[in-house]
DNA sequence: GACTCTATCTCGGTA
DNA sequence: TACCGAGGTAGAGTC
């Protein structure tokens, strides 16, 4: 139970969600505690040319090995020669901790949502409709329902998903006049044209600012 | 150049679209020959807990590394202790051969659009428009043109395409009665919901079913 | 270089 | 479990 890394001459067959060959060349194969295996060549990023997600079943048959899945996948791999072989205990990971994704800034906007527009006060987060949730549904101050769409960084499909929603809520008759608005972090000239267009207002904010803005408990990541 | 692989208890920044941290703890530190750089947890699959896509420069400071992408981001591993490092050439891969994609797909109805529909006929694969090829333009029983998105799952995206595909083929007077069609071999439940309020028929396929269906040399893959 | 779209997307959250 | 949306999406193709 530990990685394992065998850089070998291979072949490989994935027969799956689609079929795939790879020649015979030089690769590194990894094998992870959990079952996993990815095939890599030297480049290309981290995107290994062949994977198996776990759980899988590995057998070695000395010239190759199977990996199959419980969903009927299989990798196949041919080894032609083995060259180096390693492996290590790594043991359970801390894990990562990530800061700046678009759940914080919902959270931060969620908290304050004057930061977006003056007197605007919060209905719902994650607001749900048939066809998902909308980020924020608000109130302004004249007490008209606004859906407000968050992105990281507005962009044409932040607007489309916007325009669905408010097409949505609008066949929802108690709600009374539905304004649409997109929050971000910036927001591509194109994406402001279209909200403009779709009569929707638009609004970059600050994230650092918001941080200032927001109560302790959300400031400490 | 070569794959490098160091297996080492270590602590890493990023600062770069995000910031992110990862305490100390053992893990696999790979590097390819373009440069790029993947951070391995013993699990989760291929995707590294942190990496940095080549082009990059890599700097031993003997104690820590950092590794700086053009685009300002921004990687630092600290090495507390490297446990084992190996490293090989790989050489140039003669890289990957799949079958099953969208292409496939795309093919297969092209050759058969009574699939789809019953009556239907090809008009053009691939019909160029200002913003992108339609996939499929075809006409129906009483002669009405079908804009037809294929996808191999289908889902809100898909339906956005066509919306606009739609939009822009109405434009053109000269086709004259035009309806949109989603292909998929599944289509998720609120990508459905969203194709029947714009008014559009969504229809499943089955890509074996079709591969029977096709001339031979369509099932030769 | 910017834009568009696919992907064995992966991953996390939720009903 | 299936579905849904975000992603440091990555990667390929086109203009």
């Amino acid at each position: 139970m530990s990685v394992r890394l065998v850089i070998a001459r291979c072949s490989v067959d994935y027969a799956g969600r689609l079929t795939a060959h790879l020649p015979e060349a030089t690769r590194l194969i990894m094998v992870k505690a959990d079952g996993c295996v990815a095939i890599h060549a030297d480049g290309g990023a981290y995107k290994p040319l062949n994977w198996m997600n776990a759980p899988n079943t590995l057998t070695d048959h000395g010239d190759h090995w199977t990996v199959v899945s419980p969903k009927g996948e299989k990798l196949t791999i041919h080894l032609h020669e083995v060259i180096t072989e390693v492996g290590h205990e790594l043991g359970e990971d801390p894990g990562l901790t990530k800061d700046g994704v678009e759940a914080h800034l919902q959270e931060l906007l969620a908290a304050a949502p004057e930061a977006i527009e003056q007197g605007l006060t919060l209905v719902r987060r994650e607001y749900p409709t048939a066809i998902g949730p909308v980020d924020l549904l608000c109130r302004d101050t004249a007490g008209h329902v606004v859906a407000i769409e968050i992105k990281r960084r507005g962009e044409i499909d932040g607007v489309e998903q916007l325009t669905r929603y408010i097409e949505r809520l609008k066949l929802d008759s108690s709600l009374g006049e539905i304004r649409g608005m997109l929050v971000a972090q910036s927001i591509k000239p194109q994406a402001r044209v279209l909200a403009e267009d779709r009569g929707f207002r638009w609004v970059e904010v600050d994230y650092d600012e918001l941080r200032g803005l927001a109560p302790d408990d959300l400031r400490l990541f």
